[in-house]
Order: C-alpha cells, then structure tokens, then sequence
DNA sequence: TGACAATCGTAAACAGTGTATGCCAAGTTT
DNA sequence: AAACTTGGCATACACTGTTTACGATTGTCA
C-alpha cells in the first residue's frame, strides 16, 4: 500500500538530500570539523536550528551522511562490476566473473583514494558517540553498510558456484570461527559453504588493511606511491579464489588450473 | 655538552607530563572529543589559557599525546619481545627470533585491543589539521612512528640475516616499488635486501590490516570475535619470513624446512 | 470559502569549545 | 636589590550543538 508522496513530502525529501549533499561537499572541501549544522545551514541560507526539523541531532545528520557515502561507494562497486560485462569478448563466464571481482576490488581502492575524506567517515576510527548504537535501532549506517558488503559477497558467491575453489572444509575451520561464520551466514542469508566464507573474510581483510593503510597515510613512512603494494595484494587474493594474476597493467586474471 | 636540568625545568618537564597524562586519561575514559584544554586545565586544578605555556596549541598538545602513545605501544611491543628470551630453553637462537616476531605481533593485537581509543589516535583516520605536516618541522609524532617501526624492523632484519627465508630478487621487485624501498632503506639506514623489505611491508599490511579491522569495529558485521581471523593471518605471515606455523594456543612456532 | 492545524523557518539564549590579550605574583638571574 | 623571565589568572571573542518561543506560510477540512 504505498501511497503517493505529497508535494509537501516530495519538497521536504528533495530539503533533506540538499543537507545532506551540501554536508558532504563541507567534508570533502574543508575536512570534517567543518560540517557544523552552522556551516551547512549558512551554505543553504538557512539558519541551524532550522536543519532540526530534518534530522534530530548533528549525530543523526551525520549517520546519513555515513548511510549515503555508503550507497555511493557501493553504486561506484557494483558499476565497475557491471562495466565487465561489455569488455571484449570471447572470455568464458568463470573468467568474466573474476575479472569483475578484481575489477570490483579495483575500484575500491580507486573509489577510496578520490574520497578519503568520505572513506575515513565510513571506514575510520568510529566517530565518537556514533559508535555503539545498538542493532534495534533503526540505523541507516549499518543497513547500508551490509548493502555494501553484500555487493563483493554475491560476486564472490557467484563465482563460487560458478567454478568452486578450494576453501577448507567446516572441521578444518576453528570451531569458535565455525560457529560465527555459521551466524553470518544466517544473517545475510547465504547459501555458501562455512569455509568459502572464511575465504570471503580474510580477502576483505586483505583488501582493507591494503587501501585503508594507503588512505590514512600510514604507509608513508615508506612509500609515497602504494598502488605496487596494492597489486601485490591481488596477487595474493587472486590465488585464494582460484584465479591466477597475471598483469597488473591490463587487469587480466585467469582461472588458475 | 648536556647541560644538568635546573630545579625550574625539571618541574616543567614534570608539568608537561602530567598535562599528557591527564590528556591520556581523558581520552580514555571520555572518548577523543573529551580532551578538551578546557577539561585538561579543569582536572588539574588549573585554566585553560594556562596549557598555551607549555603547548602552543590544542594540536600541538595531541601531537605529543600521539607521540606519547607511539612510544608506550613501542615499549610493550619490545617488552613482549624481550620476554620470549627468559622462555623455556632449548631452542635454537632462529627459534628464537621466530617466536619473538610472533610475540610481538601478538603483542601488538593485545595492546591494540586493550587501547583503541589510543589506537585509534594513532593509526586512524588522520586528524584534522593534524596530518600535512611536512617533515622538516620537528614533528614527534613521526620520529615516534619512525621508532615503532624500528621495533619491527630489526627483529625482522635479525631473523632475516640469521636464517634468510625465500625473498624475491631485486629485479623481480617491480621497478617504481624497487626505487621507493631503496629510498626507504636509506631513510631507515638498514642493509636488508630490498625483498626484504617488500616482504616486511607485506607483513605490516597484513598485521595493520587484521588488527585496525578489528579495533574499529568494522568486522562486527560478520564476527564479534576476531581473533581466528588473527590466527589465520599469524598462518599466512608465518611462512612468509620462513616460519611455520604450528599452534594458535601455545604460540609456537618452528623453522620451516 | 473560512477556520484550523501542521509545517518550516527565524531570533534569542545557554553551555560548551579553542584561542588571544593583558595583568600579576613568584622565582631566577645579574 | 633590581631587572627579568616564568606560569598562572580573568577576560573577551568567535565558534560549536541545542533548546525555546514566536511568526509566517501552507495544506486540510468543515
């Protein structure tokens, strides 16, 4: 039963998408201590108090804010995922699917280093006082954030199933793991095997701490420029999901045999 | 011609200190946003205007608390490693060195998991105003951050020279990475081959990576607990630098063959 | 159409914050 | 003893999030 929206309610929504975009264009522009309800509602001429009708605290504000980077990174994922699809062609179906997962790491990281402010709002130390908001609540970070994980893991999935790797089987897993993995897989309704998880896992740690590193500048110590770090660690994420990286130029991969 | 401090700037130096700590203590008990002069000054009986005598500004006042954490986190790391050496005897001196690296990195999850507020200051998202500061100003944070990794990096360079592991040759290095770890060898005045050094930079990854995930909270989606994932990159680091890795309770590691 | 009510904006105020200025007492140096 | 440096204070300014009271516009309904 979904009703139409109002006008009021569509003017009231399209206000509520400007906050939110001009307090994205203040992070990004001048950093994150200057998204105050002060500033966005200068930017809007609007005064602060007035952005209390949209959003119930600065905390709230920002929880959308993180929400919506969410989605955006994970629009930014899928459509390198997507892009695959038309490359040239000639591949089969199991290649395409891993080239798209490389292609989705990829983007990533290249996502990250073009939005580093956004990323170390969704991806940084957790802000403080947004951080233990208990799951009952009805929060829009964590939705979002699993929509997001929920990208990489149908692909991974896909290409499991399309040409199964070697993952360990469920009592070669730690049982302590076994039993999460088990409740994760509930959770975002999986049909994947226990240990194929726990390969999906430990790529996104791998693929984390690489761009993360790289993006917080704590890899500066030693590099200026980390993408060869980065492509070090597809070389070894390839393996784990049967594929074999070959050129680090031209984003090829093939099926390992 | 180190001159003897006098009665005044020993009790000066004792005042900066107290400064830090109480800082310290409030960003523990309170969260980052807590550390505040105002709330400095009033937990030590004083004002705030008064901090600006000892710090010139609130930045540069987190600056020292960072680099202040730097060395309490280098300190324990060192510790863990040192105590592996009054361990049970019998080993050969490669052991050792093995199982010191493992301590360490052990070390560096247990510190991290017991000071994430601290961590967080340290290695997450760089703070605001905090972060471009070039390195000609005599910045503490990064001679602290310097000397961290120096903890690591001999440990890894002794277990290197005293039982070389399998490390790729210099022209297997891809060029534009081979140019940086020369200069970062420079930097840090070490003799290790330049594979080494990939490989320790891998290690850091790997290690950074598993253990940020974990602090920030960004693993929850799938475990509560993380620490298998822990073990399983101990798996994966392991045999990287020539270990093998046998068990996730006892710590233990051998000498691959 | 007129009355009512919800909505959205404002201005003012409060308790915080970092920071700059000026003043003053105490300790150190000459 | 005189001069000077040091380390504290009170004050003030601009900024923050948030609450309150008030107005004006607008949609709804009798």
């Amino acid at each position: 039963m979904v009703q139409a929206l109002s006008r009021r309610d569509r003017v009231r929504a399209a206000t509520t998408q400007e906050i939110l975009q001009t307090a994205r264009r203040l992070l990004v522009e001048q950093g994150p201590t200057a998204v105050t309800l002060r500033a966005i509602a200068r930017e809007m001429g609007m005064t602060a108090p007035a952005l209390y009708r949209y959003f119930d605290s600065h905390d709230e504000l920002l929880r959308h804010l993180v929400a919506d980077i969410f989605t955006d990174l994970a629009d930014h994922v899928r459509g390198a995922i997507h892009a695959v699809h038309v490359g040239p062609a000639g591949r089969s179906e199991d290649e395409v699917l891993g080239a798209m997962l490389i292609a989705g790491c990829r983007e990533f990281r290249a996502w990250t280093l073009e939005h580093v402010p956004e990323f170390s709002m969704i991806f940084g130390s957790p802000l403080p006082g947004l951080e233990v908001l208990h799951e009952m609540s009805a929060d829009p970070t964590v939705d979002c954030g699993y929509q997001f994980g929920q990208v990489f893991l149908e692909l991974f999935g896909n290409l499991y199933r399309k040409r199964p790797f070697a993952i360990p089987a469920d009592d070669e897993i730690q049982p302590s793991l076994r039993n999460q993995l088990r409740r994760y897989r509930e959770i975002v309704g999986s049909d994947l095997p226990l240990g194929a998880l726990q390969t999906f896992l430990r790529c996104w740690v791998l693929l984390y701490g690489t761009v993360s590193l790289e993006a917080f500048g704590h890899m500066e110590f030693a590099l200026q420029d980390a993408s060869p770090m980065f492509e070090l660690m597809l070389a070894d994420l390839a393996p784990m999901v049967g594929l074999e990286y070959l050129s680090s130029d031209r984003a090829v991969v093939r099926l390992a045999r």
